[in-house]
Order: C-alpha cells, then sequence, then structure tokens
DNA sequence: GTAGTCCTTGACGTCGGCGTCAAGGCAAGG
DNA sequence: CCTTGCCTTGACGCCGACGTCAAGGACTAC
C-alpha cells in the first residue's frame, strides 16, 4: 500500500510518516515510481508507534518497541529494552503526578484561603494573616 | 535599582525580566543614561510570577494577580479575577492528574503482563494470550 | 587612557512533532 | 489533451519562555 493509505488505516497523516522515517524510525520501500511502499507489517510497527505516543511517549522512546517487533518477535515489548522504557516511564509518571499532586494541594489552599479573605472584608472584620509558602519551580 | 539586581534577588535571569516587559507584564522606568529602574513593588510583582511561573502557571495566568497587586491590593489573589485562574488551573491539574492516572495505570498493566510473558518464555510453558487494550490519544 | 563591569537593542537558536505551503512528477478516466 | 488525485522533495511556520550571541554605550576604578 502507499503511504496516504497506510497513514489513514493508522489514523495519523501522511506528514508523520515522512517525518518517522526522517528519524529512521519506519523506513519505507520504493515502488519503481519513487512512490513509498508498505505491508501489512508496516502498519503493526506503525499501531505500535502510535498506541505508546497516545501514551505520550516521545517518539524516540518506541524504537525499542519498534526494534522489537522488526526482529521477530511477536509484542513490542517482548525485548528487555522495551521493558526498561515502561519502568523509565513509571518512574516519570509517578514522579509528575507526584509533583502535580503537591501543586493541586497548594493551589487549592491558596484559593481557599483567598476565598475566605475576600468573603471576610465585606462583612467587615479585620483579616486573618497566612503566610505563602513556596519551595522553588516544579517543572 | 537595575535589572540585573532585581534579577538576582528574585532568582531569575535580566532576559526574563526584558522578556516580561516585552509582554507588557513588568513594565520600567528608565534613568536617565537609559538603564531600567525597578523598585521594592516590582520585586513583589515580580516574585508574584515566579511563584505562579514556579507552579506551572503560563506567564499570561499570572497577568490578573499582577494587575491586582498594581492596583492596590495586598495580595495578587485579592481579585475575583485571579481566584477565577485559581479554579481554571485547579480544573486543569484535575484533569491532567487524571489522565496521567489513567495512563500510570495502563502502562503497569503492560509492564506486569510483558515481565509474566517474558518469564514464562524460559520455563517452557505455552503462553498465555492478552489483549492490548487503546482508547485513544491522551495528551 | 583603559580595563572591567554593567547596561542597551536586535536577532537568531532551542525543543518536539509535526502542519502547511510550493513546485512539480505520475497514473487513470473522460 | 486535460483534469483530478495521489505522490515526491524542500523548506518555512508553530508554540512558550526564554538562552545566547553580537555590537556597542555607560560608568567606575585605577
Amino acid at each position: 500500500m502507499r503511504i496516504g493509505e497506510l497513514a489513514e488505516r493508522a489514523g495519523t497523516t501522511t506528514r508523520a510518516l515522512r517525518y518517522y522515517e526522517s528519524r529512521g524510525l519506519l523506513p519505507a520501500r520504493r515502488a519503481v515510481n519513487g512512490y513509498r511502499t508498505y505491508d501489512e507489517d508496516d502498519l503493526r510497527l506503525l499501531q505500535q508507534i502510535r498506541t505508546l505516543r497516545d501514551f505520550g511517549f516521545e517518539l524516540e522512546e518506541t524504537r525499542p518497541f519498534v526494534d522489537c517487533l522488526r526482529a521477530g518477535h511477536p509484542a513490542g515489548d517482548s525485548c528487555p529494552a522495551s521493558l526498561d522504557v515502561y519502568r523509565r516511564k513509571l518512574a516519570e509518571l509517578d514522579a509528575l503526578i507526584g509533583q502535580l499532586d503537591a501543586v493541586r494541594t497548594q493551589v487549592g489552599a491558596q484559593l481557599a484561603r483567598a476565598e475566605l479573605e475576600a468573603g471576610a472584608a465585606l462583612p467587615g472584620g479585620p483579616e486573618p494573616r497566612c503566610e505563602l509558602t513556596h519551595n522553588g519551580p516544579t517543572d
């Protein structure tokens, strides 16, 4: 099949496929007229890439999975290098989620305090004093 | 004070300050020689910006807080517009954290399954079959 | 005078993953 | 022959928040 059909079947664009090829991730055979030619195996590789991308994996992180499939393994994650990527991603996710939870807590507290102060300013009492806490960058 | 000192006291760079000024967020007075001049109030505005940026707020999202301070309010979040930003940010954080949690769960399951299959492949039994589940993009 | 340190503006570079033209080739239908 | 629709390569655009470099002015110390 040609690039347009492959893109459509994988739910992506021809531009993305050419980009993957430029990165050496999904090379294509060529027909006599110069058109890129793909088969069902390429579709599987591409689906693996898309699935991981949809999970938030960077393109480079999908490479071990693609290499694994191309080496003849039944699944992209049948190889140790792929498992390593999974593990690193989990650690990354845990760290990120932890940071976001902390930020969420802080922002929630700020909102609650500010709403309180805004409400107290109307009835006429003197405002209570709270300190902003802050421990450096998050991202 | 001049730009270098302000940057250092706020823990940022002169480049960032010029950038904020170019965005109309932190305009500076000028000395006769053309140097930018700042006072303690500017430091407070800048600290407000940095605190929010460190929480992951976009620069534009800090504008209501800065405007609020500049309007004479005791805190950057003493104004309704700032509270709205807090609320939107909370919703954003909740959505993001929820997505990341879902991804974390999926990736964790994939890892567990792949590790199982890798382990089972050695002892010699036939491999169990599990399906990949996938429901579209995450970010 | 001159060395050193600060300041100025302007402009290009970074990062990832493509989107979006532009100019032209190839194949098929009418 | 002409149009239509797919394909090719090449190259610039985008987003956010600055980093980094270049060329030159201002001020201080010696």
